[in-house]
RNA sequence: GCCCUCGUAGCUCAGCGGAUAGAGCAUCGGCCUCCGGAGCCGUGAGCGCAGGUUCGAGUCCUGCCGGGGGCGCCA
């Protein structure tokens, strides 16, 4: 158990002591004690709200409660702990000694990479992680890309805390779209300017360049989406971003399964016809307004399929939640999709949308502009040619999806050196370049249960291990609250306090006493543990050498 | 007009309802006979405005102001 559970616990029981004695109704589970590290250290190692938030259940003033805690936990101190003080409004804070780092860097090397902050949170749940989907029609820009870092990354967190993840590339292979690509490529073809309001980018030229098939628009459409998909492919995989599934919308649509979800919505009475076409009646639903299905034409509405795609992962598929990964350019379609999942009988809090605010792209003092059309739009290739994949990742994953974010290319490029992933690979190559050196000189690692973790007391080495300790929490939280962004700030602070830590406390060199040499080696161990759970789950490599 | 979303330092961004809001860049200044100086240490400056909820609000609620996005029988 973590010296923070045991806390828990104990401050649980000294409730029922307390309650007891003085006849109070007070009562609070060990869960329910909320512990947290103070930000200040002089306010102690950890720190509990509990007799703020429970003052009024217990009918008593904080203060007293507080007081009460302290003086039973004091007389019979959890392990650890040295003191336990009131402070402000009603904290009670504990300082304990640095023996509970040792423990805690023993346990996160027991556990190394495979068992340490693995928290399951998921229970098991069966979760699809849907994400970019972006339409196979030109090249996938750095918005996508961004977002799409996200989605991976969320997708490597659930998995970590037991959740059973299928990532999906929705793929929308069919419509307007898909002629109109197809009328571009033909366009092409005959050395003709692409019809208006068509693709102009120059992979159409390249594609139709290649093209053998016949002069028919679909399926020329078709055969230029396989192929831009192909490439949208080998662009994902090098930056790490991979897919269980790539679901076809044209599958949906002959599967036949959009006709029977229309015909479930009508059996609710929630379809009408109208001026020739379908329509789902989304406003007895929350929507604002009511939303075609099906059109004048016969075609079905992207609405159409995306509610049977939708049916399809909640209730044929069966996945416990599904989290939608969309742009904020696409934020308009979220109310009439879950008024439409609702009318479908699903509980709406089973399917998640993360909307990924705007990337907006400056090349120094000019704004690039952004058209897909146009085919002027900045590609994620030239991205990662400019400034790599890993710096890619870490740059899309430091700022939070809700966040807007502006990205500088020409400072992303100049000042390549200055961005985080340098920082946090400088620290992984710092732990190869001790393991190098350590081979050098001949120092062997010993066992871990000879060496003695109580030498490490100096500030630098205790910063380090309470920056590892925080790791479980923090990839628990990612989990919960969606956020990879956690991970990134993680992993910086730990590179932080690991250069502090490399830059005052040699390891190796000549006079520092063996004993000290061995527990240092191994919390290098523990860094280089750590380091390889934060940044895979960030898609960030960790390389022992740059 | 309606809906969504965001407003934190000069710039780019962190910040689980907690106590004196943090990083990086940019500024200025220190530190290499020593495991990688792509590093370490120091330096100034900030929560758009007004109410509310709370023991406690950058964080939750309402309104306003400002930015972005969306309001198709496009996808």
């Amino acid at each position: 158990m973590s010296t923070r559970d045991e806390l828990a616990d104990a401050v649980s029981r000294a409730i029922g002591e307390i309650a007891r004695r003085d006849g109070l109704t007070w009562e609070v589970a060990p869960e329910a004690v909320h512990l947290e590290r103070p930000a200040r250290r002089d306010h102690g190692d950890w720190s509990t709200n509990v007799a703020l938030v429970t003052a009024k259940q217990a009918g008593s003033d904080p203060r007293a409660l507080a007081g009460a805690l302290a003086a039973v936990l004091s007389a019979d101190p959890p392990r650890h702990v040295d003191t336990v003080e009131v402070a402000g409004p009603g904290f009670v804070n504990f300082r304990l000694d640095d023996g509970w780092l040792h423990a805690a860097l023993l346990e996160m090397l027991a556990g190394g990479e495979e068992h340490y902050a693995r928290p399951d949170i998921g229970g098991g749940e069966k979760v699809q992680v849907e994400f970019i989907s972006a339409n196979p029609t030109g090249p996938i820009h750095v918005g996508n890309g961004w977002w799409g870092s996200y989605g991976d990354s969320l997708a490597r967190i659930l998995a970590r805390t037991g959740h059973r993840v299928v990532r999906e590339y929705y793929v929308n292979d069919t419509g307007g779209q898909i002629r109109t690509l197809g009328e571009s490529l033909l366009a092409r073809r005959r050395d003709d300017d692409v019809p208006e309001g068509g693709y102009s980018g120059e992979y159409v030229t390249e594609l139709a360049a290649e093209y053998e098939g016949p002069d028919e628009v679909t399926a020329a459409g078709r055969w230029a989406a396989d192929h831009i998909l192909d490439h949208i492919r080998s662009s994902l995989a090098s930056v790490g971003i991979y897919f269980d599934e790539w679901y076809s919308q044209a599958s949906i649509e002959e599967s036949g399964a959009v006709d029977e979800t229309i015909g479930l919505l009508a059996q609710k009475g929630l379809v009408f016809e109208e001026d020739g076409a379908i329509w789902f009646r989304a406003t007895a639903e929350g929507d604002s307004r009511d939303r075609v299905l099906r059109k004048s034409n016969g075609d079905a509405t992207y609405l159409a399929g995306d509610l049977a795609y939708h049916r399809d992962k909640l209730v044929v598929r069966g996945f416990d939640r599904v989290i939608d990964v969309f742009g904020a350019d696409h934020h308009g379609q979220v109310a009439s999709l879950v008024a439409g999942v609702k009318a479908l009988g699903v509980d709406p809090a089973r399917l998640e949308v993360k909307l990924g605010q705007m990337v907006s792209l400056v090349d120094g003092d000019e704004a690039v502009k952004m058209g897909k059309r146009a085919g002027n739009a900045v590609t994620l290739d030239s991205l990662v040619a400019d400034i790599g994949p890993d710096a890619t990742r870490i740059l899309s994953l430091t700022s939070s999806l809700d966040q807007a974010t502006t990205f500088d290319l020409a400072s992303a490029r100049v000042q390549s050196a200055d961005n985080p992933v340098y920082y946090v690979q400088m620290a992984s190559a710092r732990i190869g370049g001790v393991g190098r050196k350590a081979a050098e000189k001949g120092v062997i690692r010993a066992e871990l249960a000879a060496v003695d973790l109580a030498l490490l007391h100096h500030q630098r080495e205790l910063e380090l291990i309470r920056s590892l300790e925080e790791l479980p929490e923090v990839v628990a939280e990612a989990a919960v609250d969606r956020a990879p962004v956690r991970i990134t700030t993680w992993v910086r602070r730990l590179a932080t306090c690991f250069h502090g830590f490399y830059h005052d406390c040699p390891i190796l060199a000549g006079e520092v006493d063996p004993a000290l040499t061995q527990a240092r080696l191994w919390l290098v161990e523990a860094t280089r543990i750590g380091l390889d759970i934060g940044l895979g789950l960030l898609g960030v490599s960790a390389p022992e050498e740059l």
